[in-house]
DNA sequence: CAAGAAAACATGTCATACAGGTTTTGGGCA
DNA sequence: TGCCCAAAACCTGTATGACATGTTTTCTTG
């Protein structure tokens, strides 16, 4: 009854648990529903599907893992608005396997973050430029304390992936604040004196004013200039 | 017992499940453990954190959903090699929540996909080489049937993810080939005389013989153009 | 020593039970 | 009638036991 094409994700290993979570996924695309929708009980599904509960609620807990569907005791799942969920722990895996490298992850940011900043030049917000701004001053302000500088440099990025206006984007990004958490501070520590820990520190508030000033070119450009010191600091650390 | 701070992802609600998984990944860690390592069996789990065979399954069974680990019956469960799995199922969700639209992933593609193919004019090797040139080679000798054309477009875009050799951009283009695959005919049919079609091939094989020469500027420009031209193709299809 | 059977181990699925949280129902009171 | 609260119904979270089926290990036997 099952097609055994591979056509939508997922869908290549047997077994009832994969056909129902199949059938729940399907059961979103199929009835539209969008975030906050509740989903079928896990006795309806058993019931629908004429598998065991177990069945069922294995497929429910795999979504939930996934952050595609958000459950709590009591209440019926429900679809869940887009988050990292899946994203982060694939990537995690892979660098904890030692199938991605940091420079690979860095890489891939580069290039992301190219576009989001040009996006965000484009068409941020007042709102959004403020908050990106706040990131760069807080950055600033707290110039002694590593982890707080951490934490508003990848809000920093974090802000400038939402002013781009696309979600995709945001998801990418936010993915990869896991491995950056793990790998900021080798940089920091690179950076020996305080001179250059303010100028890496300054090179945010470059970006932030050129998206402020709605400069697209510039705010690559400041951007680019900060991931290549960034790998730089990395390398020489001696992350492969 | 357990922590409740939430450093690892996923680590943010509670229950016996998410400490489940947060153990296994942990043990990974921990372990340093590779590709096809084999994980503890569910009844260790099982007694090493004091909680019934239930949770534990649904541990296992949301990593396997997330493709972290392969399970199989009889067999222990094992680490798993880098794969798409989660992502594209975030990505199908939020396209079909209407969370993203497929404008969306399609510029998060072509920013991609312009570093993806100067990478591989750099890097690739002469089998990829000779990949990239095949899936250009077979669209053209299939283009009066549209799915074989679309699967070696496909293929093709995958081919050049690969020959980047930086798995993360593998991972990403993979994760939207779902996405391509339920629009790419919406765009086939918009070029609707065979000359139209010809050159939409043709600027694949543009994109490879770039590749193959070794000049990324040349590629990236093919590849720039080719994007806009398919993104026009799917906004004169109105999709938005 | 090798081949094959048996045992041990592993996961896949089912049924049942109960604790605890959430929603619905319905009755009593103002 | 209309509101409030308690009981009931419903739902998920976890535990236990059982059995089928697939895999690995062990041991017997030729």
């Amino acid at each position: 009854m099952v097609s055994d094409r591979g056509i939508g994700p997922d869908e290549t290993n047997p077994g009832l648990v994969s056909a129902a979570i199949q059938a729940i996924t399907q059961h979103i695309r199929v009835e539209g529903l969008g975030p906050g929708d509740l989903l079928p009980s896990e006795a309806d599904m058993t019931r629908k599907l004429s598998v065991s509960r177990t069945v069922v609620r294995e497929a429910f807990r795999s979504l939930s893992a996934m952050r595609l569907i958000d459950m709590s005791a009591g209440r019926r799942a429900s679809v869940a608005k887009l988050d990292i969920g899946a994203m982060s722990m694939v990537i995690e895996h892979g660098v904890t396997t030692e199938q991605i490298s940091v420079q690979q992850v860095y890489d891939v940011r580069r290039t992301i973050e190219m576009r989001t900043v040009a996006l965000a030049a484009l068409r941020r917000t007042d709102a959004e430029a403020a908050e990106i701004q706040k990131c760069a001053r807080l950055m600033r302000e707290n110039y002694r304390a590593p982890e707080i500088v951490m934490e508003h440099d990848i809000a920093f990025h974090e802000a400038i992936a939402r002013a781009s206006h696309n979600p995709v984007f945001s998801l990418i990004i936010n993915a990869f604040s896991g491995v950056t958490r793990r790998t900021w501070v080798i940089g920091w520590r690179t950076r020996v004196t305080e001179e250059e820990q303010i100028k890496m520190i300054e090179g945010h508030a470059d970006i932030a004013r050129a998206i402020i000033a709605g400069n697209p070119q510039l705010a690559a450009e400041h951007m680019a200039a900060h991931f290549d010191k960034s790998v730089k600091a990395l390398i020489d650390a001696g992350i492969a």
